[in-house]
DNA sequence: CTAGCTTTGTGAATCATTTCACAAAGCCGT
DNA sequence: ACGGCTTTGTGAAATGATTCACAAAGCTAG
């Protein structure tokens, strides 16, 4: 099951949310054509989408809601908890830990570090915020299976290689840097500032 | 000058950055090697971005880095400043006002919204927390180039339309849903859930 | 049980993006 | 001023993603 686009599973996150709508509202089957109309797709691309996992639907029928949320969730690996540990009780830290949409999709943020003196001790969400300097000997019996960085942009990558050290294999970065890790490590990068210029230029260039 | 790949548009704003830590440490000139390594693509690539919009560099030697900065802004259209509105003043909201990264770079979030009445009459960073029920009056007079939506889900959509017909051409959305704009209308949404599931997908199905 | 209708699953075709590879340009040292 | 070295800019080739189009499958009504 090798090589499938970053591009089908975003889109496969997205009908998964979709799903999970339809179910809380009692309906039972749903067509690829519909998913695509409220996905922002077409209804082959659906198909196509789904069809690298297996074949989940009935034709002429469609797809059974609860069974295709099912499936959606055992491929995305979210089918389990993860354990995710916040560096940096900033601005952003704050809006994240405070989030319960993390929590309900199954990740629970079990750690919090900083290196402020004014931060550490200080009770976030019902966790001690702790000293990021001990990092090492606070991760050693704590099984961690994701990292969020959002510190500034120079402490990003020193961190990101202690967390890797630490057999840290998944993070998601908000610093605006370019983290290089091991190819077993996986990285995503949110780059706010990115998506504004990317706005910016689709103004001046179309509109 | 049409159908410029979005990837390549979120390249040109990476090495963007890049050129300007270059100008910081006073680095003349760059290879599009040195801006390929940092930026985690290949030199042929960024040759291949540039060649889209012209020019820029020398044979032999590569590109002048104040020059390319300075090609790179009117590319991005980031040599002017924007206006900005922001809808929703909750945690996320609180975060991206006090960011001063974004004032940095051309974006000057010039008001701030909200419906709640415990919000509404606050000082947040030096502007007023406004009722959203008065989104069109407030409006009417203050040229907005863009709105960043930060309300939840429900009341996303709902904003989008009433900022689209205020002639809002650009918003970035941090709700998780789609919205359905005119096509004139761009808008970008950053689904955090979605990152940290694609980050779940990697873990499972790789490492 | 059959005819008609609907919708899936998927190769093949199209369209888009990235990588290759090399001629053309410019610099530097002699 | 020339030869050697470096690096750009760009068609052509390769790779990757999406769209098309249709046979196969299942459901429903009569
Ligand atoms: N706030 C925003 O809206 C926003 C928007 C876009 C990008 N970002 C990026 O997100 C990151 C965080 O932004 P923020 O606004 O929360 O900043 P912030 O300054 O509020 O928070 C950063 C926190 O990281 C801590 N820190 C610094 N070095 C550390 C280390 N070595 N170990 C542990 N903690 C450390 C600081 O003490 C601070 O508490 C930055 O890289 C910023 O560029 C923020
Ligand atoms: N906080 C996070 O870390 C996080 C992470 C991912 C996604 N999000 C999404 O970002 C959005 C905002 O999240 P948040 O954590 O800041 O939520 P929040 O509840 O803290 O803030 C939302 C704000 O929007 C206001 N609001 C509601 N309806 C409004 C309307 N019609 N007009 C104007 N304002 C209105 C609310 O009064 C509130 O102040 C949500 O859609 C959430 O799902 C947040």
């Amino acid at each position: 099951m090798r090589k499938v686009a970053e591009s089908t599973i975003r889109r496969l996150s997205l009908y998964l949310r979709l799903l999970e709508e339809f179910e809380a509202q009692g309906i039972a089957t749903v067509s690829s054509e519909a998913l695509a109309g409220r996905g922002g797709t077409t209804s082959a691309q659906v198909r196509k989408d789904l069809s690298f996992f297996g074949s989940f639907g009935k034709r002429g029928l469609g797809y059974s809601v609860p069974e295709l949320v099912t499936e959606l969730r055992a491929i995305l690996g979210l089918d389990r908890r993860y354990q995710v540990a916040l560096i940096g009780a900033g601005k952003i830290g704050s809006a994240l830990v405070q989030y319960r949409g993390f929590r309900q999709r199954g990740f629970d943020i079990v750690a919090i570090f900083d290196v402020d003196p004014a931060k550490i001790g200080r009770e976030w969400n019902g966790l001690v915020v702790q000293d990021s300097a001990a990092l090492e000997t606070a991760l050693a019996h704590e099984k961690i299976d994701m990292a969020v960085l959002v510190t500034p942009g120079e402490a990003a990558q020193p961190l990101a290689d202690r967390l890797v050290a630490l057999g840290v294999k998944a993070i998601l970065n908000f610093a605006p840097v370019q983290l290089t890790v091991p190819h077993d490590v996986v990285v995503k990068t949110v780059n706010l500032a990115l998506e504004l210029e990317t706005l910016s230029y689709e103004l001046t260039n179309r509109g």
